[in-house]
DNA sequence: TACGAACGCGGACCCGGTCTGATTTCGTAC
DNA sequence: GTACGAAATCAGACCGGGTCCGCGTTCGTA
């Protein structure tokens, strides 16, 4: 039968309770100067069971991000459609719907995600890391790339690649954060990547 | 008349003491498996006169990487010059010559470079966080490229420079790492230092 | 209804990093 | 050469993130 299990839909009431409740101290006093005890005690939950559903401090917040599967997307290209386009088709698509990777996570209203967006943005380790999460995507496209150019020239464009688009994330995130609203955000977003895709085609020099 | 001053020597002398310290014990038992307690002890100095000569246990093994003042080089270029070619010509140079940035600091033989390089390579963590110093410079970068480019064009240049650069400089770390002798890796690297501006200025479509 | 598995618990523990206040060691002025 | 101030070092307490462990509790199921 397995409707839902009363067991699975206490762990996601719990899961969400944690997660708000970070959310919320992060909000009033920076991610800096909450401890993850409090936030444990804010959710009524040992700080072990904390750790059983988000495996860092970091995750609480940037849960999600940099989980595109840029190597796939790669990998499963049509014939002929190189893998940059292939790319490109797959941003402009996403660019073009809502914001799609935060359903699975979001407990609150849309403006959940500002805040979010906000915490990240004012600690400055806290948007380092968001960069390193990018690290493990970017080996990956260098090794699917790497079957069809040579190693070096494969590290180089998944670089080019994974910075590109971490850099249009950024800026979308700055415009979010800043108050933009979500509508006029989505615009920009779609003439940033067409203009990132751009620049990783044609090269700087050109202009 | 202040030759030296045995105060400094003693300093030089205690911040070698650790740094050979710290890199034995790494190349022996792996970055991770070793404690700064441990280190310190190895040194014959207190934790804490540890912290006073290294900011942070990354920085024992990752000292001075990332180093390159990549926005002032691009702010002091001569007019006429575009910013692309002014980093060019830089990293040309930079290649060309033996690997500069270590003298401040290497203890032992040019082999202590590449027991590094190994530890480095070796902890995908610390590989990450050589990835995160990075972020500063291109914050750097985007912000005086943005005196002659839109912003997000600014930013989007300046993530694929760091971008490509970092992965230069990983490349030549693991033909270090893995045995290659420093003369052929400088060759390398500078053929590495060509193809990745070759990349920045014409894109990755052409070919 | 009874039992095993999953879940959650508090609390001890580890490690990196900071702080404190006392103690030593050097440079220098007399 | 002695005495004094500054710099370096020290041991150890402390903090926060994260792991581990042994014990209870709660759910699913037979």
């Amino acid at each position: 039968m397995r409707v839902a299990g009363l067991r699975e839909r206490k762990k996601e009431q719990t899961r969400r309770r944690i997660a708000a409740a970070a959310l919320d101290l992060f909000r009033d006093r920076g991610y800096d100067n909450v401890t993850v005890s409090e936030i444990a005690e804010a959710a009524e939950v040992a700080k072990a069971t904390l750790f059983t559903y988000y495996p860092t401090k970091e995750s609480l917040v940037l849960g999600g991000v940099g989980d595109d599967d840029l190597a796939g997307i790669v990998a499963a290209r049509p014939p002929g459609q190189s893998p940059l386009a292939a790319l490109r088709a797959h941003f402009t698509d996403l660019a073009a719907n809502p914001v799609a990777p935060d359903d699975s996570d979001a407990p609150e209203g849309s403006d959940a995600l500002m805040v979010r967006m906000r915490v990240i943005l004012d600690s400055p380790a806290l948007s380092a890391s968001a960069n390193g999460l990018r690290y493990r995507q970017r080996r990956e496209l260098a090794d699917v790339l790497a079957r069809e150019h040579a190693p070096t020239e494969a590290a180089l464009m998944a670089a080019q690649i994974t910075a590109s688009l971490l850099t249009v994330q950024e800026t979308f995130f700055q415009r979010l954060a800043t108050g933009t609203t979500m509508a006029s955000a989505a615009r920009a977003l779609s003439a940033d990547v067409d203009l990132a895709f751009d620049l990783l085609e044609h090269g700087l020099a050109r202009d």
